[in-house]
DNA sequence: GTGAAAGCGCTAACAC
DNA sequence: GTGTTAGCGCTTTCAC
């Protein structure tokens, strides 16, 4: 039993080294992974430990250690179902690797720069920012604080700053050969108005496929990334049902909106009279009411390379940038 | 210019005292709130602070007030739109009221011990749940170290742990009496495996009205809290067509993947057939394929709320636990 | 209002 | 393998 402790009890390592009959570092040690205790000593500390409930202030380790492992997120758009997958197989997969993420969601548009201050004050061992606007001011303090940075989806090529995206050239081909396939000639692909580079990445491939069959392709463009953009853009091509188009959305949240409302509210059959298809395969592309077929962006295996390349970065913070990219694959549903 | 610092590099407060002729501690004092100092004092500080590049070190400070601002927040169910907007709410909220969020993220069912224990360690100011299942263990422990504690939509009392839920009871009444008005005499509640409390609280207030118009209610369990769950029951449901059944599913994602299938697999006319009301209000619902009539629980108050109930708890620790619960409110769409 | 000194709890050299 | 010593960068009495 715990009786009345002094309120700002917390047992230090001290305690435990007085109770186990030790020193302070041979309680460190036991608590450092990899040091070099004898089997008697360890018992002996663990014991006292236990039975005194020690915890290690890991603060004073961070301090110590001038590094915390704390791993900085900062996120936008956290609506968007890809966003939330991702952020959730992102800390999960940070836990698993000894790493604790600090999330700091924000509106879009809306600067980071105070966020990331924040971060930087915290001596975290590295930032992970999928938000869809990284200030370059942000990213030079960074790297100037020798802070680990990875970049995700974002096309600036920093000094010592790492990226990582999705195949989005192998995607937007993908997403052109199925479109093809299924016999569309006139192509169009829905562009948001603030295109972030993964989505111009994938729109490039696609064009270029398109012109290896000698196919043009059309631009439309479309508000925001939301549902209620494809809901909007909807109402133009559902005009056009007879063309027989081949529709590419950058993103699965737009393709929803489109397809619902061609559907729900226009009587467009799809994939009758016209086809779609989106990029990102969240969950609710999967619902019976859209079925959409997509360009799948495997969140997990996204996850592992980008913690991958924060490590890397600091084991070796000298190294020259990388950028990774992770595989794509085509899901086929009902859409195309 | 910064030129080649080494590689620890790190400007102290102590760099800047002397760069700006005082001592460490003026320095602490300007960045300190609330502090007094000299204008001139202040200025010179801010001068030599800025020109160095200084920032706080935040694990020092952490380390000598005992206490870091960080606040880890427990999560399941990522994939639920609700749970991630509601973390995305808090993230910011916290952020705004000078806390920072630690986020695990962990997988339905599994332990939260080993994530609390870290937690722990970290000096955090405070915990918030919203995981749907948090062991009692976990909640000792927390006590135990004097860290407040919240928990989300959770039925456990314990001395000195703070709770927080919608009004579940009041969106239970609404529901009822939504399916009441629309005239169906048939109640019906989808109940998965594993309730929560939450939803056990909304279920009972949804009989209790029902049984106020002498209507009993029938339970149908379906297994998770899955947009599957709500397609699996959909094909019992769908049989029952000529019952004129007012269904209450006591989340969207539940009610979602039933009417989804009903309309589009089943060729059931809702609400025509049957009506159905759903709970928590996520985007979703009001995606064209559904306009699912449901109960709203508003995530920013529901946010708002929380991280009061935290800062309470931190300004008095010993105080008798509190139970908060947001407003809800019904959104008319067109499933009942 | 300001500075000197002590200490938060830990780890890392360095001797032994 | 173990203990001693010296900080990590900050805040905070306490004199002045």
């Amino acid at each position: 039993m715990n009786k009345a402790r002094p309120v700002t009890s917390s047992v230090t390592s001290l305690d435990v080294a007085r109770m186990a009959g030790v020193s302070r570092s041979a309680v460190s040690r036991v608590f450092t992974p990899g040091a070099s205790v004898s089997k008697k000593t360890r018992e002996k500390v663990e014991k006292a430990a236990s039975e005194l409930g020690y915890r290690v202030n890991l603060v004073a380790r961070g301090l110590n250690k001038q590094r915390t492992d704390l791993v900085g997120m900062i996120a936008t758009r956290m609506d968007n179902p890809y966003r939330s997958a991702q952020i959730d197989a992102l800390a999960k997969q940070l836990v698993r690797q000894g790493l604790r993420p600090m999330l700091f969601c924000i509106d879009e548009g809306k600067d980071a720069e105070q966020l990331l201050s924040i971060l930087l004050n915290y001596q975290v061992s590295g930032v992970v920012i999928t938000s869809d606007a990284p200030p370059a001011k942000i990213c030079a303090e960074c790297v100037r604080m020798q802070v680990p940075l990875v970049l995700v989806d974002r096309a600036d090529e920093l000094p010592f700053v790492d990226r990582i995206s999705s195949n989005n050239k192998k995607g937007g081909r993908l997403a052109a050969e199925a479109l093809i396939k299924a016999g569309r000639r006139r192509l169009l692909v829905l562009q948001p108005e603030t295109m972030v580079y993964s989505m111009r990445e994938r729109t490039a491939a696609f064009v270029a496929r398109a012109a290896e069959d000698k196919l043009t392709v059309e631009f439309m463009t479309v508000g925001t990334h939301e549902y209620y953009s494809g809901n909007d853009a909807a109402v133009d091509i559902a005009q056009r049902r007879e063309q027989g188009l081949g529709i590419f959305c950058p993103t699965d949240i737009i393709a929803l909106g489109l397809l619902d409302a061609l559907r729900n509210e226009h009587g467009v059959n799809v994939p009758e009279d016209m086809s779609i298809i989106g990029y990102d395969d969240i969950p609710q592309a999967a619902w019976k009411f859209a079925h959409l077929t997509t360009i799948k962006q495997p969140v997990d295996e996204f996850a592992r390379v980008t913690v991958e390349l924060l490590q890397e970065r600091i084991a070796n913070p000298e190294a020259p940038p990388q950028h990774k990219s992770v595989d794509v694959m085509i899901i086929k549903r009902g859409t195309v």
